[in-house]
DNA sequence: CCAACTGTACCGCGATTGTCGAACTATCGC
DNA sequence: GCGATAGTTCGACAATCGCGGTACAGTTGG
């Protein structure tokens, strides 16, 4: 299938900001971030039941925006966040947001939104 | 009139993220970043001519989200980015944002998108 | 070869978003 | 009070989003 992602010096901020100004998609960051090896299924159990083709629409957008990777293996797609591109073009954002995420999670996880 | 702000702990990256993932917010908080007092017309003016009704909506946006203030004060809404609370909350999170988008400027203006 | 498995492509749906114009409210200066 | 100014509210609109279902394509193990 082959993938086509943007080059680290095609990424836009606004792009990334609003890739993950989603709870699935920022869910899945932290879950890349863990580190380990991931495909789609593996990260959608962790993630609980969603369909694939909804994942296959936040691959794209991930993807499109530049945070990860997605790598045909076999009859698997690997994915793998692109931590050195983001920490390269814009430094500290990602560490910002991911232990952002962690505070939220913290002490604001239960409010009627 | 007065506004609903969210306290500081009821702020949520999620929702910054998203504000932010939008050209017109972006740039309207990099404008408050600069310094000096703002009020609706004047960051209107600086982005160049964009519906007073548009950017009601973009305000209320960045208010809900919690990335400013918006103080009426007479005729006028004191238009006032939320730094303290941000930086409080989220450590570096804005300072990476700007600064990136600092960096888009720079070398990636000029895409076909 | 064939069945199971991994994931995409495509289509449709309701909800949200970004934009604007028009009408309205509130305040200021005279 | 009156006109100008600042900004909101409301309604409309096209475009996009998030989600799922069904169908399809490539890979693997027996």
């Amino acid at each position: 299938m082959a993938f086509r992602h943007p080059d680290r010096d095609q990424i836009r901020i606004e792009d990334v900001l609003s890739a993950l100004g989603n709870g699935v998609r920022l869910a899945v960051v932290r879950i890349l971030d863990a580190g380990g090896e991931h495909n789609c299924t593996s990260v959608l159990n962790t993630l609980g039941i969603t369909a694939k083709s909804t994942m296959t629409h936040h691959w794209r957008v991930l993807r499109d925006s530049g945070i990860i990777w997605q790598q045909p293996s076999g009859r698997e797609n690997l994915l793998v966040l692109r931590r050195d591109d983001l920490d390269a073009r814009y430094p500290g954002l990602l560490d910002a947001i991911l232990s952002g995420a962690r505070t939220d999670e913290g002490h604001a996880a239960a409010r009627p939104r």
